[in-house]
DNA sequence: TTCCATTACATGACGTGTCATATATGATGT
DNA sequence: ACATCATATATGACACGTCATGTAATGGAA
């Protein structure tokens, strides 16, 4: 196995095991990976658009309406109407929202020390300055970019 | 953000776009990165049990029935009853999906060389030892071993 | 032999991801 | 004002991934 192929799959490999651990992790606040990204972008980043909202989402390359859907239909999310251009729209956190979004915090927060250990601070740098140009100019590199703003 | 929460999108963003990128090149042959999955595993380890190749998968944690199915379907490959033990499966390449298998490995050589180009021989070897660390053990991590040992 | 646990696979259900398309609203040029 | 183009969002369609459950076949103990 050639090394390039073998780090496709350890990198489809990571994520595939982080996304299950957090999963298992958030399924406790019944929400799963997408939902929590949307809900602590939406607490870190004020009221959105939904397409605002989707450039500093990584989960998501389009426009993430169904995935807010199901935020709005339990009440985690409002979304109204911008009253200056009704294209849009305007999405935000309610008071339950708030709430989850400690959890979520505290739960990923639970993570990063994990992943933080394993690594060691120079395992950190290394790795991300190894991935960081992978992405530079893409989609999820900017979203990154953007969220790396305040949050 | 702190350092561990770049990571985690760093990686979900490479995997991300890496798979858009396959997965536009693959469509020229109607194929899934998933689907290339079975057919490059199919190729190289031979006639497979459903359960030795979900083995094999890093795709996917566990047993990839729909999966095959599409492909028994579109007759890339060929699923018949084991004679010895009735409950399991044997799964292989048909004619079809031989040929199928080289047009997948001509694509993901090209990819390849791509990333090879962009991390340099150093490099890439920095990041394979930063991140088999940490799948090691994990169900993923187990078929990307058995995967090394042919193909 | 008969019961029971185990194994291999299939399937239902649900939430993504992605692409293509539809719809409504706003912006622009004439 | 009007035709036209662009933008924001919604939605249909399809293929995953994941977990839970169902079913048939096997293996082993009593």
């Amino acid at each position: 196995m050639r090394p390039e192929e073998e780090l496709r799959f350890l990198i489809l490999a990571t994520q595939r095991e982080g996304s299950r651990a957090l999963g298992a992790q958030l399924a406790t606040i019944d929400l799963t990976p997408s939902q929590a990204e949307v809900v602590r972008c939406l607490a870190d980043h004020g009221p959105l658009s939904l397409k605002a909202l989707g450039e500093l989402l990584v989960c998501e390359s389009g426009s993430p309406s169904r995935l807010v859907d199901a935020l709005v239909k339990r009440a985690i999310v409002v979304r109204r109407e911008d009253a200056a251009d009704r294209r849009q729209v305007t999405l935000e956190l309610t008071g339950n929202g708030r709430t989850l979004d400690g959890a979520v915090r505290q739960i990923e927060d639970q993570m990063y020390e994990v992943i933080g250990k394993q690594l060691g601070v120079a395992g950190m740098a290394s790795a991300l300055a190894l991935l960081r140009p992978l992405v530079t100019g893409s989609i999820s590199g900017k979203a990154i970019e953007r969220r790396k703003q305040r949050g």
